[in-house]
DNA sequence: CGTCCAATTGAACAGTGTTCAGGTTGGCGT
DNA sequence: ACGCCAACCTGAACACTGTTCAATTGGACG
């Protein structure tokens, strides 16, 4: 009895192939020859590339922001954003190019059961309906563009100008005392200040 | 004399092509063919691909940001660092894709005259220098992020939860009330609720 | 006029996502 | 035990993609 293959399968393989050659480096064929199996074979457990993203996407994510829709008993509203913002975060820079794989994906489950529940966090704590909306939507996108240019960075798709040119350095001064050398310590102590700056200014 | 080709009018044939059809829509050959011209002629003028994209990018963005380097004389701080950050939004909400365009691209120039007197700037209105560099970086998230959600759903490929299935929406009475159809005044409603707030919270 | 060289062609290479008619194969009903 | 059906997969192709490079053009210049 040769076991079929299987969704949970498939995409487990393929984020064993993203880890290994990054988001480029994911081919169908690549899942296919990983699994031994011919690519048209993922076409009957996937409509289309796409579909294995979503669902790899929502593996990244999912789990380590399931305990997080509602603050824990006693925990304020901008604590539990910030744990959220950083759980969030800390899920998608732990897999290779999981930023841009989030960006494109689509979500595959319905969101609204967990956003009435956040909604109604912020409305609880003083915010008006609208604007829990906003503001969740804030921290939202803030926490995706941060996220993607750390990992740009990480997976030196970007370059920070300190070590692009060092020399001609001084020319700068005031980005020369500003601009510590870039560490895992320093970008995070990033996310955080504005993180913490854009929860202050949301107060309601 | 048959006029030859030139750096400036690829872009600007590409920059149409991506009107038309879309990022995932643009190819070299698709260029090449728009201009009369076989898609290896290409190669000449750019090293590849990724080079014409961040060519694109850049001309998407430099051109109205060039102004916004410095506040203009009485402005303040954070009057300044918002008109920039809608300078941006706007310029890249224009062409289609472009936040896609611009996240997929590497900058061009020299970025560090610019930070150099932005950072300036923030100093000289009472940021500490490293806060000044951690408080530009924030607003450049935000935007991005912002700016790449606003459009993946202005080109479809985000999908509001009202559009997907208003039926259902009254299981969801907190959301309902915070959630007004989406307009373009709505989304940049939204933009501006986050911009307010972010910049409210790291002032100095 | 002849030479030179920037600019382009023509053709190929290796790779991609996707489709689909045709084979297996395991398990179920009779 | 047999036959059948549906789930599952193969084999092979299609229409693309970015990229390379030897060979060729055509215009400018000595």
């Amino acid at each position: 009895m040769r076991t079929t293959l299987d969704r949970k399968t498939v995409i487990r393989a393929a984020m064993k192939l993203l880890a290994d050659n990054g988001l480029d480096g994911l081919s169908l064929r690549n899942v296919a020859s990983e699994l031994g199996v011919r690519p048209g074979a993922l076409y009957w457990h996937f409509a289309n590339k796409q579909e294995l993203l979503d669902q790899m996407a929502a593996t990244l994510v999912e789990g380590p922001l399931a305990d997080l829709v509602r603050p824990r008993p006693g925990q304020s509203w901008d604590a539990w954003l910030a744990a959220r913002a950083r759980a969030f975060r800390t899920a998608v820079l732990a897999t290779r190019d999981g930023a841009r794989l989030v960006a494109a994906s689509r979500p595959t489950t319905d969101r609204r059961p967990e956003a009435e529940a956040m909604v109604a966090t912020l409305t609880a704590a003083g915010f008006a309906p609208a604007d829990a909306l906003r503001a969740l939507t804030a921290v939202k996108h803030y926490i995706v563009g941060a996220v993607q240019e750390e990992q740009d960075y990480a997976e030196g798709r970007a370059v920070w100008p300190r070590e692009a040119d060092p020399d001609r350095y001084a020319d700068y001064p005031e980005l020369n005392e500003a601009m510590a050398p870039q560490t895992t310590e320093t970008l995070e102590a990033q996310f955080e200040y504005g993180l913490r700056a854009l929860l202050r200014g949301l107060a309601p």
